[in-house]
DNA sequence: ACCTGAACACCGTTCAAGT
DNA sequence: ACCTGAACACCGTTCAAGT
């Protein structure tokens, strides 16, 4: 165990090249449409079909890594929204923005949905929101604000409803309802918060 | 317009047993796995792939078909359980046999949710669960136990999650525990609810 | 160590030919 | 009117051959 996890050998200049075509290659083909072919991708790539397989065994493989950084990036917000927000207000605005990140990636909200029902590799890509969701949970139990023992997965699960809207109806609106169902659900039995 | 919709000339005694043969395949083969192909289908019901492709144009019809009955009995078990229930109670009763009926069928779940995405015949194949599910929630608005205006489409894409909850995990309690945040959500803001 | 692309077994879908 | 299945263009995946 002299080496990192994830280092393995730095990889050739050569090798990390590809790599990164293949990358922006699924990219921009996953963004127009989820179902974009591999072999597509890497003939994008300007790569042979081998050298996609060698980086990525699996199609799943792919699309995670493509996304991996956007959604560390969505979730990593949650921090610096308790710093601004009371607690609730973070929670909701949380949702919301990853409710309208999920939106404006057309290919993602599918490739999530699909992915995540694969439960093998999606663990590793939830792991940042789970962690995010969690750090907000955490935050509105201490100040009484949600119903105390929630399962961040549980309510991920339930969030998934973000990734179903028809992107072509009126999202905002119904995502809106939508959320605030749910919040009311989160809310149902808090110690400090007053019922309407 | 001397026909029903649905009649169109009443099929070849032939034709008619062959639909109900690929009917009867594509049940065994779904229940087994919802990515059989279409090719082994025909096989298995003994006809040509042609006219597997006459009667069902497109894959996502002859799923729908196959579940069409299906759904439509879980669906209209909701009559009988505002008989047998208060209003809440049976909302939530409802909503478990329909976790549970996801739970059972095992490619049902995928099928239902993958169908859904493509609205197009998607919605033929909701309408009775949305009436059924649309009846118990004027049932309980009118019992004064839910918040008004809640609209059957929002409820059900919310109760989305119940077909993505891991069948090999401990899906009865995880279901439960779910169902528990929803039915919160609906009754917050209820004119006749008691609050905890 | 890494890349290539022909090769294989499959898939969905069409359509000329049959009855 | 309905059925058949060969044919077509594609797909994912592997692996011998190259550098």
């Amino acid at each position: 165990m002299t080496a990192r996890t994830q280092q393995a050998a730095p990889l050739r200049a050569n090798a990390r090249q590809n790599r990164e075509r293949i990358l922006q290659a699924a990219w921009e083909s996953l963004l127009e449409s989820n179902e974009a072919s591999l072999n597509s991708i890497a003939k994008k790539a300007g790569v042979g079909i081998g050298t996609l397989y060698r980086h990525f065994p699996t199609r799943e493989a792919l699309v995670l890594e493509v996304y991996r950084h956007e959604v560390q990036q969505a979730a990593a917000a949650a921090p610096a929204l308790l710093d601004r927000l009371e607690p609730l207000a973070a929670l909701r605005e949380w949702m919301e923005r990853l409710a309208q990140y999920g939106m404006t990636k057309v290919g993602l909200a599918d490739a999530l949905s699909s992915v995540a029902s694969h439960e093998s590799l999606a663990v590793e890509a939830y792991e940042p929101v789970i962690g995010a969701l969690s750090l907000l949970l955490r935050a509105n139990e201490a100040a009484g604000t949600i119903r105390p023992g929630l399962d961040p997965d549980d309510v991920l699960l339930i969030m998934g409803f973000l990734w179903r809207i028809d992107p072509r109806s009126d999202w905002r609106s119904r995502s809106g309802r939508l959320l605030d169902i749910l919040m009311d659900g989160l809310k149902a039995g808090a110690p400090g918060a007053a019922p309407a």
